[in-house]
RNA sequence: UCCGGUAUAGCUCAGUUGGUUAGAGCAGUGGACUGUUAAUCCACGUGUCCCUGGUUCGAGUCCAGGUACCGGAGCCA
């Protein structure tokens, strides 16, 4: 007899089958009962009727509780009534440990609760989605950059520097000396691209702000691409590229995830591209006349920036950024020294920055006098000057934080419930 | 760091103007029920009311300080 997967229960209707897996919900009517069992790959509705299994099979199915470990045996069929569309009668069932007081029960928790059981959580059918989608835009992003010929260089987590001096790094003890955990591979990016044209990194990044909000972890996911011969005009339509094919793709492989999310799939569908692009000082025009009172060269608040995306039904691209409020290592823009040519693109609906990206300045002179401007530590970045040595090209590149996508496409209201295990100022455990 | 909020049963919460023995739903246990979808119905239990101090005849309730957590700002992906 085999033992199959829910989600190819189909396949298998009036077959007789084993299913392994874990007591998702039991409940009774007398003499029939309804076991709802899942596997991990889907939920499937049990009857278990006493007449069929025997009086001692059933006094003993009355005792199962939430989370139990079970193995059943039983016939597949038909059954319009149960989720899925498919059922099974129980034949008999094999317990491998019986769970005792299960902490989330099928009513509501609030989410600290939650959090704190979130080992349990991603057992639950929300949570088991929202990670589905996780891993499918994981797989998007990976699968589109190998698609164009991008290379998946891995850069450091440890590192003796910090970036772009502005954002809080942790900080560590390195055999007597001191270390930061990186906030980004972005500098070692640029070597790769030196090195292979199409470069990313993917992995996790590390940031000590005190920021306790519902956009904000301390440890989170960044896909960071990085272009030789490329501009910002080229990297824009990198990164609108990348993220249509994401959606694209979490559209036709995950829309019962979607389902489940009570995800709206149209405004989904809306993110086609091209993406409108709209530089800075186009910004604080249109946020002057909606009376936001902001000054040329000022930064853009969370209120400022919500409002801009929501002028689109798709994201935006905000580029052209003054160069006093970003990183070092942005190029200026040839025809208006006082910008950088930098972009950032604004999910809608709120969801905030998702991606960061920009040219980088290729001038080496330029370079140390904005690394002094910073008052960072010169000799830590003398490698990164060398990239300005030795064959130095005009080159691109972005990062996209991985959380942050997840939220916009699941539509969730709060990021940490698109990390298996989130890292946040309060929570550290489990 | 700043601003605002919350803290009562295993969980989610109610608790009046300060009043005597602190409540509900769910979960758990036992029972009834052959078509349930968070099943329903009956019975049974549980408290450091976050901590410390104060006001008061009397504090879960009012006041002060503290702690923890939540949300927002700043900062950012």
């Amino acid at each position: 007899m085999k033992i199959i997967k829910i989600k190819e229960i189909n396949k298998f209707e009036n077959k007789l089958v084993r299913i392994n897996g874990w007591v998702y919900n039991s409940r009774r009517s007398g003499k029939i009962g309804f076991l709802t069992v899942r596997d991990g790959f889907g939920l499937i509705q049990c009857v278990v009727v006493k007449d069929d299994i025997g009086d001692e099979s059933f006094e003993s199915f009355k005792r199962l509780t939430q989370e139990s470990s079970i193995t059943v045996i039983g016939k597949v069929v038909k059954n319009d009534r149960a989720i899925g569309k498919y059922g099974i009668l129980v034949d008999s069932y094999e317990l491998h440990h019986l769970s005792q007081d299960y902490p989330i029960t099928p009513k509501e928790h609030g989410t600290e609760y939650l959090m704190a059981n979130r080992h349990l959580w991603l057992r639950s059918k929300r949570q088991h989605a929202i990670l589905r989608v996780r891993h499918e835009i994981v797989k998007s992003i990976r699968d589109f950059f190998d698609m164009n010929d991008f290379t998946l260089v891995d850069t450091p987590i440890f590192t003796p520097n910090a970036a772009e001096g502005t954002s809080t790094l942790f900080r560590t003890e390195y055999f007597g000396k001191e270390a930061f955990l990186a906030q980004t591979g972005q500098l070692y990016g640029e070597a790769s691209a030196m090195a292979f044209g199409r470069h990313y990194n993917f992995g996790p990044c590390f940031r000590a702000e005190k920021s306790k909000t519902r956009r904000h972890l301390t440890e989170f996911w960044m896909v960071e691409p990085e272009i030789a011969y490329c501009d910002i005009e080229e990297d824009m339509m990198w990164a609108e590229n990348l993220l249509i094919y994401i959606v694209q793709q979490v559209i036709k492989n995950k829309s019962n995830e979607l389902n489940i999310l009570e995800r709206d799939i149209d405004v989904l569908k809306k993110v086609a591209g091209p993406f409108p692009r709209v530089s800075y000082t186009d910004c604080i025009e249109i946020l002057n006349k909606a009376d936001f009172n902001i000054k040329w060269g000022e930064d853009f608040g969370s209120p400022e920036e919500t409002y801009i995306a929501n002028q689109y039904d798709s994201p935006v691209i905000v580029h052209r950024f003054p160069s006093k409020i970003k990183a070092f290592y942005m190029k200026r823009d040839p025809e208006n020294e006082k910008v950088v040519l930098g972009m950032d693109i604004l999910a809608p609906e709120g969801y905030g920055e998702i991606v960061g990206g920009s040219e980088r300045e290729t001038n080496i002179d330029i370079l140390i006098d904005r690394i002094d401007e910073e008052k960072l530590n010169k000799s830590d970045y003398d490698w990164f000057l060398d990239l300005r040595r030795y064959g130095s090209v005009p080159h691109s590149g972005f990062g996209m934080g991985l959380e942050r996508v997840v939220a916009w496409i699941c539509g969730l209201s709060h990021i940490r419930e698109t990390i298996p295990f989130a890292r946040t100022m309060s929570r550290l455990n489990p």
